[in-house]
DNA sequence: CGTCTATTTGAATGTACTCAAAAGCGGTGG
DNA sequence: CCACCGCTTTTGAGTACATTCAAATAGACG
């Protein structure tokens, strides 16, 4: 298992013992996932938070079995789950998917408690990634409120350019709450 | 200081002893803002986190110093600021004001540290409350970018009776992303 | 090579916005 | 206490942004 990614995640916002360091590895698993496979389908529990080691990951929801509006795009050293599933024990209302083949470290919900209790610290480092996904959460609220479809590509593909070149223009039009057709017009105006 | 509804909110999800109640309390100022006051602007820092003890505030986006984005509504128990502003030390991307005479209990930034410092679970405590906020703000996002505005007005009604009485149709108009002439005409068609 | 899906293009439609004007409502001062 | 002022809400006409549907083209993959 290729620990070194999420460590140095960790190691960003909290500083680990050895014997910590070595707990917190006793609790992870390694999982891969081929293109186009689901790590979570919508009403399913989701035992596990995931951090992403290689790969490309897309978390939708799915709205009368026909609408696709993508929740957040995963690539290398993010943090992926539905969250409200994960830490409330609710059914999922997303749907995860591996947009190419992709490795994953998951932390179930049971070790994610043990590792509270354990490791205070945790806590601490939680607190962070949360703070961060709220704060991200709320500002992509505002710009799909304030702006115009054209006007989020741009801050879309500015802030995730990494992101841009794994995923196709439909999962992109989902992510923006536009259709497929309207973002290709978009962009082919765009180029003159 | 009326301290009972904060020490109720923070019991929900930690307990304190009763010298860690202390000095937690040593850390709080209380406030009062008249209707109309802004307790904070644009491109100002913000020194405070705010716990409304009584009455109502509405942080909001100005883009091109014309649109008004409702970010959110803060009634009793609910907890406010500019979280980026106030986490980052950076400049107030949205404004704060008192839609009614208002109480709230303040927590400067420099005194969050030290409470993390000095009583670890507080760490547990905002964990806690930014996932709670990063759950809820994903969930307005899914609304926002698949429900159409006749429908997002329905799901706010529902979700907050409380607030509806209080905010005037305009600003639950931000709130939803749409102009109040639409609103209006939205309510109109929906009495018959 | 053939099949499946993504992308493009265009026409018709619908949802929501802009602008303008009138009506309603609340607060303030004379 | 009433009259006036400013802001909110309503209404409607015209417009713009984005969707739907359909069909053609391009690309990816077995």
């Amino acid at each position: 298992m290729n620990t070194t990614p999420i460590l140095a995640n960790i190691a960003k916002h909290i500083a680990l013992t050895s014997d910590e360091e070595n707990y917190f590895l006793s609790l992870l698993r390694e999982k891969s996932f081929n293109k186009k496979e689901l790590i979570l389908r919508e009403s399913q529990r989701c035992e596990y938070i995931n951090f992403v080691n290689s790969g490309t990951l897309r978390a939708y929801y799915l709205s009368n079995d026909v609408k696709e509006t993508t929740v957040m795009f995963a690539i290398k050293d993010w943090w992926i789950t539905d969250m409200n599933c994960f830490m409330n024990l609710q059914p999922a209302m997303l749907h995860i998917e591996a947009l190419e083949n992709s490795q994953v470290i998951q932390l179930s919900k049971n070790n994610l408690d043990k590792l509270f209790l354990e490791i205070p610290k945790f806590e601490r480092f939680f607190r962070i990634i949360f703070q961060k996904a709220y704060i991200r959460e709320q500002l992509r609220g505002i710009e799909n409120l304030s702006l115009s479809a054209e006007e989020r590509y741009q801050v879309f593909s500015n802030k995730y350019p990494q992101i841009l070149k794994k995923v196709n223009q439909k999962q992109i039009a989902s992510y923006l709450g536009i259709t497929p057709e309207f973002l290709s017009s978009i962009l082919s105006k765009s180029k003159k």
